[in-house]
DNA sequence: TAATAATGTTAAATTTATTTAACAATGTTT
DNA sequence: AAACATTGTTAAATAAATTTAACATTATTA
């Protein structure tokens, strides 16, 4: 009889994120969310939505009894809005801004949810704002112009992107960051 | 006696390209990569290393006798300078346009490097260029004092965006994808 | 050159996330 | 209510990426 863990403020796998997730935006779009919508939306099969609730179910995120529909607790309808909340922005920012096409916006934006830091969110969202402001939304369009001018010159299809953009150093980079760490 | 591939075209795990990428840089610093310098380089066990660069070998992407240093081959170096490249422009991006604090970035670009489309990173690298063309600076300038006005006031340290952005339904852009899949 | 230190590998175990196949529970239809 | 369809679970297997412990190889040094 070891004792569970019947809520959790640690961090979650990006899976079981992107599982929570579903969940909120099935509840709120649907009223309820069942195992087989889940699985379709995500696209896996049924015993991994089974897994991935029984994990959510231990970490106090939703309850559900079997056969039954999950719901969210409020502690998962929180966590579950802060990653939906990170989608929004991301996606505003790569189609409104970037101009990157809806549906490898929505591809990148559902990985980049998860792995990217709050610190970085808000950041995007700053920039989204910023071109949002009155007077602002032209300095957006010239972009747009700008980037309709490069796209076909610096495009690789290959993913080499032998730029002009000055290199950083990953390996000096690791080190500064190790040293900041040995510092704390 | 199942013949290997010696070299695939086929698409590394974010770990493996981690690894790629890890070996190019000290490669390219130290003239040479040793397991242990990768290992702590990238903060991981050393037979984890081995592990990583045994399936790298078996893509063709690494040369390496055991015990002996490890070499990109040509189509080695040639990815790993793609990922390099993402790298690079991520960076610069957090930093110079978004003004994310640096070890903040180097976190985040590790991990957009292996999950952003190429098609993101290009759309990524042309707002860098727009910003360096000539009379954008101030633009840029511009963004940053919006920036420290606005920070304080949505920076939220639970990662809880309840923000005035227009929420993006994702079951319904999921939906929309598995239609336009169907299609091809 | 023999002992020691550093480096690298193998083996075994673990964790996470997944799949398929088989089965159980629930809902619907005749 | 019995048959069938849908939905959900369990069990077993797999794959990737990791760890620790033990061992092998190579390099250094006393």
């Amino acid at each position: 009889m070891t004792p569970q863990p019947h809520h959790s403020r640690g961090s979650l796998s990006p899976s079981l994120e992107h599982y929570l997730r579903a969940i909120f935006d099935l509840q709120e779009n649907k009223g309820y969310a069942r195992v087989t919508d889940i699985a379709s939306m995500l696209g896996v099969a049924k015993p991994a939505v089974s897994a991935a609730v029984k994990t959510l179910r231990s970490n106090g995120l939703v309850s559900h009894r079997v056969y039954e529909s999950i719901l969210l607790t409020e502690e998962g309808a929180k966590r579950a809005k802060g990653v939906s909340g990170k989608f929004s922005i991301l996606m505003h920012f790569l189609t409104d801004v970037l101009g990157v096409e809806e549906e490898q916006a929505f591809v990148d934006a559902c990985v980049m949810e998860h792995y990217v830091s709050g610190n970085s969110i808000d950041r995007f969202l700053d920039l989204l704002r910023f071109f949002e402001e009155p007077g602002n939304q032209e300095i957006l369009e010239k972009f747009h112009q700008f980037r309709r001018s490069c796209e076909s010159v610096d495009t690789c299809p290959t993913c080499s992107y032998h730029c002009d953009i000055s290199v950083i150093d990953f390996d000096d980079m690791s080190k500064k960051i190790k040293q900041s760490k040995r510092r704390v």
